[in-house]
DNA sequence: TTATGGATCTTCT
DNA sequence: GAAGATCCATAAA
């Protein structure tokens, strides 16, 4: 079966489905001809309807100027003076809405990831947002990538997971609009993040 | 095994 | 000037 990328109208569309949507799909990345591969199985949705915890909340700035452009493209930001994180971009030109990848299951390309992530335990390599931005070697040099034509940066269509297999749950790391049931991941998957006991 | 604090920088107040 | 969509080392129990 041929890989089949994902297009610019799997992104332009409510981001809640978008971020459920995007569970099982293959991320993949390319720098210098070094190619990784992996299953999304955790993201979370910020924006769209009112949403004081994402960044776009206030409105265009410069640095969420990319997050207001419409589905498909890739946001890239700097948190904690430590670590990046990306979001696949969502909905219609002028809304402010993404979604963030908060882990993948690596399936090719795991040397590559080890050594960018010095070595380290197998499952601690892409289970959180900044672990699997230096596992697949995402920087800012990503931001404003387009998934749909990028030779960098894509997203390759897989089986659409059955609502069974889809967990839900608040949103972490953050202070505000905690409540909002905005997390899904994959259900049993060893690489969703979290305290390594805490997977039931 | 769980809890706590440091790292270190961009953005907005 | 402060806080933040995190991770990891270290300490305590």
């Amino acid at each position: 079966m041929t890989a089949i990328r994902l297009k610019a109208r799997f992104f332009e569309r409510d981001t809640l489905e978008v971020a459920r949507a995007l569970l099982n799909q293959e991320l993949v990345t390319r720098r210098n001809g070094e190619e990784t591969r992996g299953i999304i199985v955790e993201v979370e949705a910020y924006g769209g309807t009112p949403d004081p915890a994402a960044h776009s909340f206030r409105g265009i700035t410069k640095r969420t100027e990319v997050m207001f452009r419409s589905g498909g493209f890739v946001y890239v930001y700097f948190i904690y003076g430590v670590h990046y994180c990306m979001n696949v971009v969502t909905e219609d030109n002028g809304v402010g809405a993404a979604v963030l990848i908060r882990a993948l299951h690596p399936v090719d390309g795991l040397e590559i990831m080890k050594e960018r992530r010095r070595s380290s335990h197998p499952l601690s390599l892409t289970n959180g947002p900044g672990k699997l931005c230096q596992a697949m070697g995402i920087d800012p040099s990503f931001l404003g990538e387009f998934l749909p034509t990028s030779p960098s940066i894509w997203i390759e269509k897989r089986e659409k997971l059955p609502p069974s297999l889809i967990g839900v749950s608040h949103r972490i790391g953050i202070s505000k609009a905690v409540e909002y049931p905005w997390r899904f991941y994959v259900k049993g998957d060893p690489y969703v993040s979290g305290r390594k006991s805490m997977n039931r």
